[in-house]
DNA sequence: CGGACAAGCTGA
DNA sequence: CAGCTTGTCCGG
């Protein structure tokens, strides 16, 4: 586009010779090649579709590779003989998502290839179908019409969200965040002078979720598409377009305002490598482009908080978002019951009585197996491994030796994978007694106290009742359902139609997959509070938002059950202000001088040592702290911990690649 | 990524 | 020492 000036006086077919050729930058997409190069374009491809961001053919070592242009006016490299452009095969991604794509790639260390490859529709396409008719006057009646549920007060709150230009709106679960999305796009098709000049980018954590607002606004009439199938139209603009986290990428014409929903969700953040942020993106791209972007959480990520101003909804607003929380003090509870309290099993028989299939009351265990901490029933001795020294879980859906039976009486390692029967290695009994419950015994214990079928559901490699097939992906992929955008049903169907039961016990993966529940019961919060990473407070506090949305519909309660009542998490979800946990979570950040008050980086694999060391010796690393994981099983690990991003990041591109496995993540999940 | 080229291993 | 494997380098 920069080159139009220059290009305009060339006639076209005077390129031919000297140093009036034209010349392109092309970035091969190969990602071990982080560095582009220099091409002539033959007069036939002088065309105005040939532009940054466009496809092409070229040869490279003596092969024809695929390339993105991502320079049209190139100065000419010395001493370099140019190859031709063999040819153009489609539109790409438009000049601001390369450049957001090169940002990306050097904020998170890795391949510029990759992220133009997630930033480039799945068909090629040599033509964009005619700009849509924007949407000023739908949301106006109509929409605001549809929009009642939504409040004064929210009103307010989103316009001054919009007014912060990057900000996030804290909408409380139960707050359908349809009305606030309307408002949002009224006031940017408001905006300017045309009407036409609009489009919008919204995200949601899943695609089922996209697609299902996608269908709320079409039927409002506003024009939508959804990224990727729609990323023609998307270019094209004019429209609303919706999408998971890859379609911070997509390519939009006019592009007037940016919506992240449930912004604090774990499915924003890449996992292959590199490891972006969609929600770090957006607002990145926002900020370049000079449009407003919100992010609208119930509970904004400690990162969020601290980096963008937070606009909540008036205290009693927020307060009445969130379900009715009853916390159980496990400390007091009889010990004979373990988890399945008095208060569990009360709570649990009221609700059944307005329990469905549908609607079932959810009993949340976040482990796996049957039993995960064993005692002999005579010496009292622990189960644990033999060769690493692991405690042993029981777990029936460990493999005995390999066979594809299922294992009875059978312990199983769970960090080197040792299997074996199950006999006190101290005194040889063969009775073992269950110190802690996994979801599969708390199952038929639960079933049976209540006197009617509890189904198990776990997460993808759990066996359910009849076999409950694995899905894609690993645990924790997928994010959760549509969630308050899917207001009449109809959209959702996540789970497994062979489940019937009215009650469900299982890991949280149960709360992905079931819309609606009547009653949400977390067995152990503990579980969650004090999981081995530093997240695990604001994911804690998450899975609770998920569950109250569940509830949500019909006012339904939370139970909580925990030996720590007094912990921040319990106090924020028991008021209803997530507030009370961030300040807990943002000053033990602050203290042990994690992000994001500094930036982290983990180096792992097979290679990872080597590099680590080549990377030190060269002294690209002084100032940096580079810490060695404990050797667990598998690949060696390094954390890197820097005082700004923009040092971590640029040390990185000094990283060694040598022989071996090297990967790279900036911001790991952890 | 994958072709080119160099250095190392092997077998008759 | 030809013929092949394995490793390192680098691309317009």
């Amino acid at each position: 586009m920069t080159e139009s000036r220059r290009g305009g006086k060339r006639a076209l077919g005077e390129s031919a010779e000297g140093d009036d050729l034209r010349l392109v930058e092309v970035l091969p997409d190969l990602p071990a090649v982080q560095r582009t190069f220099t091409y002539r374009l033959p007069i036939s491809l002088v065309v105005p579709e040939l532009a940054v961001g466009s496809l092409v053919i070229v040869p490279l070592h003596g092969r024809r590779v695929k390339g993105w242009v991502v320079d049209t006016d190139p100065g000419r490299p010395p001493g370099v003989a140019l190859a031709e452009v063999i040819r153009w095969r489609g539109i790409g991604p438009d000049a601001e998502v390369v450049g957001l794509c090169r940002w990306a790639a050097w904020r998170w260390a890795g391949p510029v290839a990759h992220l133009l490859t997630a930033a480039t529709g799945p068909r090629l396409v040599s033509r964009l179908p005619p700009p849509g008719p924007g949407w000023s006057e739908r949301v106006g009646d109509e929409g605001r019409r549809l929009a009642r549920g939504g409040s004064s007060l929210e009103r307010a709150a989103v316009s001054k969200a919009l007014d912060c230009r990057y900000g996030v709106l804290r909408l409380p679960p139960g707050i359908d965040p349809l009305p606030s999305l309307l408002e949002m796009l009224a006031a940017v098709a408001g905006d300017g002078e045309s009407p036409l000049r609009t489009s919008a980018l919204v995200l949601h954590p899943t695609l089922r979720g996209a697609t299902a607002l996608a269908s709320r606004l079409s039927r409002i009439g506003i024009p939508v598409a959804t990224w990727p199938e729609g990323w023609a139209e998307a270019a094209s603009g004019g429209r609303v377009v919706l999408g998971s986290r890859g379609a911070v990428l997509a390519s939009v014409r006019r592009l007037g305002l940016i919506v992240v929903l449930d912004a604090h969700d774990d499915a924003y953040k890449e996992e292959r490598s590199p490891t972006w942020d969609a929600w770090r993106v957006a607002v990145q791209r926002a900020r370049s482009a000079g449009i407003p972007c919100v992010l609208v959480s119930p509970c904004p990520s400690v990162e969020q908080s601290v980096e963008l101003p937070i606009v909540p909804l008036p205290r009693a607003g927020e307060r009445s978002g969130w379900a009715p929380v009853e916390v159980v003090d496990l400390r007091e509870a009889d010990p004979r019951e373990g988890l399945l309290t008095g208060t569990l099993l009360r709570v649990l028989r009221g609700a059944l009585a307005e329990s469905t299939a549908e609607v079932p009351a959810l009993v949340v265990h976040n482990r796996v197996g049957a039993a995960r901490l064993l005692g002999c029933a005579a010496c009292g001795e622990l189960a644990r491994c033999e060769y690493c020294g692991a405690v042993l879980r029981q777990d029936s859906t460990v493999p005995w030796q390999g066979g594809s039976g299922v294992a009875k009486d059978v312990l199983a390692c769970p960090s080197c994978g040792m299997v074996r029967p199950a006999v006190c290695q101290a005194c040889g009994s063969l009775r073992f007694r269950v110190l802690r419950s996994g979801a599969e015994r708390l199952a038929k214990e639960l079933s049976s106290l209540l006197g009617e079928p509890v189904d198990l559901v776990m997460g993808p490699a759990g066996g359910g009742p009849g076999g409950g097939r694995p899905e894609r992906g690993r645990p924790g992929a997928g994010g959760p359902e549509a969630g308050g955008s899917e207001r009449d049903g109809g959209d959702d169907g996540g789970r497994d139609t062979s489940t019937k039961a009215r009650a469900l016990l299982g890991t949280e993966a149960l709360l992905y997959r079931t819309p609606r529940a009547s009653v949400v019961v977390f067995a152990d919060l503990d579980e969650d509070l004090f999981a081995p990473r530093f997240t695990a407070g604001e994911h804690a506090i998450a899975l609770v938002a998920l569950a109250a949305r569940r509830v949500a519909f019909r006012r339904g309660r939370i139970v909580v059950q925990t030996r720590v009542p007094a912990h921040a998490v319990v106090r924020a979800i028991r008021s209803g202000d997530p507030e009370i946990a961030l300040h807990g979570e943002e000053s033990e950040r602050r203290e042990t001088r994690m992000p994001p008050f500094r930036a982290l980086a983990r180096i792992s694999g097979s290679g990872s040592s080597d590099a680590v060391a080549r990377w030190r010796e060269s002294g690209a690393c002084v100032d940096l702290d580079v810490v060695e994981l404990p050797a667990g099983r598998g690949a060696p690990g390094w954390l890197v911990l820097a005082e700004s991003h923009e040092l971590l990041c640029n040390r990185l591109e000094r990283l060694p690649r040598g022989p071996g496995r090297v990967r790279v993540e900036v911001d790991p999940r952890m």
